[in-house]
DNA sequence: GTCTATACATAGATAGAC
DNA sequence: GTCTATCTATGTATAGAC
């Protein structure tokens, strides 16, 4: 009973980052505003300054993904299949927050940086794996594919990639992935 | 000595036109005010309303390119070797306008319609030169793969793509292309 | 602790002077 | 044909009532 404190504020500070996200994801930084996500969380829009102080601030909590759980799902196999799944992941259920972030990845500098960031981060990893001076150039490239497959397909919806299964794009996918990172099939 | 009239008044449209390209390319649609893009150009701001009736006005003739001049530079060998010359033209100059549209794509509504009909046009284009059920998949894959490097290169300004020279990622990418358009070497 | 009312800034668009 | 001045709308942010 004594749960109203806090509890309530913690639920509607949850509403209001779930619409925000949802909003940032769907028409990015600029043409989303406190008002919108306002109403589309039910509450007041002078309830989201309070507790967000600012929208550049609501956007860098919106986008805090969670934990981002590093490759747990598919039992990781080779370099190639642990990166496709990332993108069988993404072309189903890429998380709102990512969404948010790549959504606004080109205007707006706060979310540059953070997929700058985010794919520096994959870029070294997978770099790191593979042998050769051209290593990080082939990461960086690797990455570059996915990116631009998951821009086309989750972000301008471009309809060959919209129609396609997932599991046929994994296919035609994996040997462009493979002669990039230099393995050999 | 009478060409004053009209002549004066292209050559102030001209102006404000490329004023607008570099900075919706730098900024995006939403960023980018009338106000700057007068300044940019040495205009006054209602200048700009005066010749174009409204900033969507504005960005549509900015964005409009050259007429494109379909393949006419490196001899088109094959077509993974064409395709990577577009790409190697866009990692070099992409043309203001191109830019211009990419930039907004993810978050203006005529934008993306815009790179929705230049990049479905590319995919048909490529498509139609393949053989196989999945001929539109494998060109819509290909053209994305060409969209995430040029982003990551040109937009996001990934630091091993900005580092790396254009032959070395040429080299690099064409065996992946290769793979993806069902191509043998 | 939540909402009403409003201040303040920005920017797109317009009317009219020069 | 170009600029000054302004209107109007939108949207972030704040102050104060309930």
């Amino acid at each position: 009973m004594t749960i109203t404190r806090a509890e309530r504020r913690l639920r509607s500070e949850r509403r209001i980052l779930d619409a925000a996200r949802a909003l940032f994801a769907d028409r990015g930084f600029e043409r989303t505003t406190i008002r919108a996500v306002a109403a589309a969380a039910g509450v007041d829009p002078a309830l989201v300054m309070q507790y967000f102080g600012s929208k550049q601030e609501l956007f860098s909590r919106a986008v805090q993904a969670v934990p981002t759980k590093e490759g747990e799902p598919g039992e990781a196999r080779d370099l190639a299949g642990r990166m496709l799944e990332t993108l069988g992941m993404k072309l189903g259920g890429l998380s709102p927050a990512s969404l948010a972030m790549l959504r606004s990845m080109l205007t707006h500098p706060e979310a540059a940086d953070a997929a700058r960031t985010a794919l520096g981060g994959q870029i070294d990893r997978v770099g790191a794996e593979l042998p050769g001076d051209d290593a990080r150039l082939r990461a960086a490239l690797a990455t570059s594919v996915l990116l631009g497959v998951t821009v086309g397909h989750q972000l301008l919806g471009l309809d060959p990639l919209r129609d396609a299964p997932r599991e046929e794009i994994d296919r035609l996918l994996r040997p462009a992935l493979l002669a990039l990172l230099g393995e050999r099939e």
